[in-house]
DNA sequence: TATTGTTATACTCTATAACTATA
DNA sequence: TATAGTTATAGAGTATAACAATA
């Protein structure tokens, strides 16, 4: 049997959990992301990764209301980091789109946020590494379901 | 090569950082937490692990400022599920602990967490829960790093 | 004097409600 | 009328500064 702690018991549900939060806090504390706050970090990046969309589709993405992604967009546009542009088929709609340095910005962030994470995963037996490198894809389905 | 994704790339910080998070983000919204705020049962949890300690000690634990410390404990000792208590070896020290009921509320916690990931768990592949399985005790010792 | 914790106050983030402008 | 977004306002949650009590 596994020489070591918790995958060896029962109590797989309740260990991962714990393990996953753990982490999940230690690098939100890594790379704190160029002066913005998390939901600006957001939001920043689900529009570079989803592309120009509007604003209310980007407050249904954040789980946001309307009016408090007014002011996170507004806060990013201040920064220079999103740029707006109204829809010529539909005046009332506001078509939100990353600038160059917003896309800048995001690489900063991802790179810093990284970094720390790779340098431990460098001081890991290569048999660990092996296992997370095994685990990556489960973990993502569990996120996704 | 393995056939999928990520953990086949050499990207596995990344993509180890976005699963992460991502669960991470899927585990906290299930389990809604009886009624008490994030901060709230973050420190009701951490007295409950640690045991007895002082308001102190308990804000410099969750990173927190004493005041804000005060309102936490002052709310979970209005719902009845922290109770306060003079150090007699020192007056100015207050000594926290969960009550009955505040180990109740943190199991119950607990338990509709789990429920979630448990039921995931048991409808993954023998094989991809083995991965899991073999992986946690690393995502552990990442996240205590 | 130094330290523990509290009270007073302000700021940030988010929400709901009411409004403006387009459709 | 209905919809997209904004402005006005209020409510959490946390911080810093000033204070009270104890060491």
């Amino acid at each position: 049997m596994p020489a070591s702690g918790a995958a060896a018991t029962t109590a797989l549900p309740t260990a991962l959990r714990v393990a996953v939060m753990r982490l999940a806090r230690r690098l939100r504390q890594e790379g704190q992301g160029e002066g913005l706050t998390p939901s600006q970090l957001a939001a920043l990046a689900t529009v570079d990764k989803v592309g120009p969309l509007t604003l209310g589709e980007l407050a249904a993405a954040e789980r946001v209301q309307p009016p408090s992604m007014t002011r996170i967009v507004g806060a990013l546009e201040t920064a220079g980091l999103l740029a707006r542009s109204t829809d010529p088929a539909d005046g009332r709609v506001s078509m939100v789109a990353t600038t160059r340095a917003g896309r800048t910005a995001i690489g900063a962030v991802r790179r810093q946020r990284d970094a720390w994470l790779e340098s431990q995963l460098r001081a890991l037996p290569a048999e660990d590494a092996a296992a997370l490198a095994r685990a990556v894809d489960v973990l993502e389905l569990l996120a996704a379901a």
